[in-house]
DNA sequence: TGTACATCAGTGAACGCGCGTTCACTGATGTAC
DNA sequence: TGTACATCAGTGAACGCGCGTTCACTGATGTAC
């Protein structure tokens, strides 16, 4: 792609060091999402991708866990975003959570790299966002938001449901995704069924609704771009 | 554990080569499962927590790989046998699903870097047996037919399912248990619910059953050692 | 029973590599006087 | 308008480290004669 450029890169002129900045978080990114695996992503790496010195990183960002850090955190923006987007032109609790969900899995299986590196627990040091800092909670508590309304729009499922059974039945939702996107991503060589299906599948599981009326607002949300 | 051993070990006799070998296998085995990351592991280390020369290694394994190769397909047979032990006292196809379901969980939890290591698609240059090798395609098989077995016996269901359908239902329950596992691993700051409250949780989903029918079976399948 | 030799199991030093990080520096550009 | 200076953005060489891999070797033990 962009390696051997020959061409010396000019200097920035003074107070234009953002300029790099953002070179250098396009370009981590970039690697994020190309390397087979992402986490062996080096200092050096990143560099060499942007055409500047190692050592000019460090005017930047204290180390590459911190510039990673940022990237992620732009991703996992990123993903959060989506899965607004999709969930917005849906009418219905139901298509609501389908929208999230089927936008979840569409963008960890796009982006297998960053996916990974997000929730795959593969990072050192866990630098990554979604420890502690309660942005992977905010995304697991949409998840269980929509869930709980699909299920409440529910007629014939009545029986009372505590906050805290609603955030288990999210979080296996969440789970039954991860593994959907992870067991995808890491066995490409496998026999897939088509991913809509096994979407909504998953969907129709947890709600409690027939695949036939999930399926048809499935290959609606699918791939809106 | 076993740093720091001033013993100048001894050489091994005349043909008990294989002692080394078996040493390396087991160092190899406590190393990937005790590393945080257990896809760091080098040859170094290998040696080092034997406490031999680097190079003495290539006696026995090509490389490094190999060694990792070994242990992994070792570690395979051992969550095979343990599901299929688990299965074994149980009664009826319900029983037999929960049981082997509620093994894998059970080891996947008790065994983090080898369940990373082995389905966690963080090794380089796909040295792990699950692809292509068709060996994590037996686990799935087991779990497959499994769930065929239990779905058949449910009176309700009898809308004909092909193997296509099967096969497809086995996938997705793997896919569900494989996320539970992984971010049960990755994210174990989080306050998780019981683990054995999800595992039948997701097995009702899957099977269709209430969760009171399924949970009895969990907790008596549960931690038989 | 003695001795020369082959084999086996593993050693130890060396190599070249890519890595993160440091440090004094350079050279263009803006600012003060 | 000219000039000294400060600042900014980034450089380039060097460091020490752990790594995989090689290669000639060592020294104990078994075997042939």
């Amino acid at each position: 792609m962009s390696s051997e450029e020959a061409a010396p890169r000019r200097r920035n002129p003074r107070g234009q060091g953002q300029i790099l900045k953002a070179e250098l978080v396009e370009a981590a990114a970039r690697l994020l999402a190309t390397l087979e695996r992402p986490e062996t992503l080096t200092l050096r790496q990143v560099a060499r991708e942007v055409g500047v010195a190692p050592a000019s990183i460090y005017g930047h960002f204290p180390d590459l866990g911190a510039l990673v850090q940022h990237v992620l955190r732009l991703r996992y923006d990123e993903l959060a975003a989506v899965m607004r987007t999709a969930a917005d032109g849906a009418e219905g609790p139901l298509a609501d959570l389908v929208a999230r969900c089927a936008a979840y899995v569409h963008w960890g299986v796009d982006h297998p790299g960053q996916y990974r590196t997000l929730f795959g627990g593969g990072m050192p040091a866990e630098l990554v966002p979604t420890n502690a800092h309660g942005a992977g909670e905010e995304l697991l508590g949409s998840v269980v938001a929509s869930l709980a309304g699909a299920r409440q729009d529910q007629p014939e499922h009545q029986d009372r449901r505590g906050p805290e059974q609603e955030w288990q039945a999210g979080l296996l939702l969440w789970t039954a995704l991860h593994g959907l996107v992870a067991l995808y991503n890491a066995h490409g060589n496998m026999p897939w069924p088509d991913l809509a299906d096994l979407i909504a599948q998953t969907l129709a599981l947890h709600t409690g609704r027939s695949v036939d009326e999930i399926v048809e607002l499935v290959r609606t949300a699918d791939r809106p771009a």
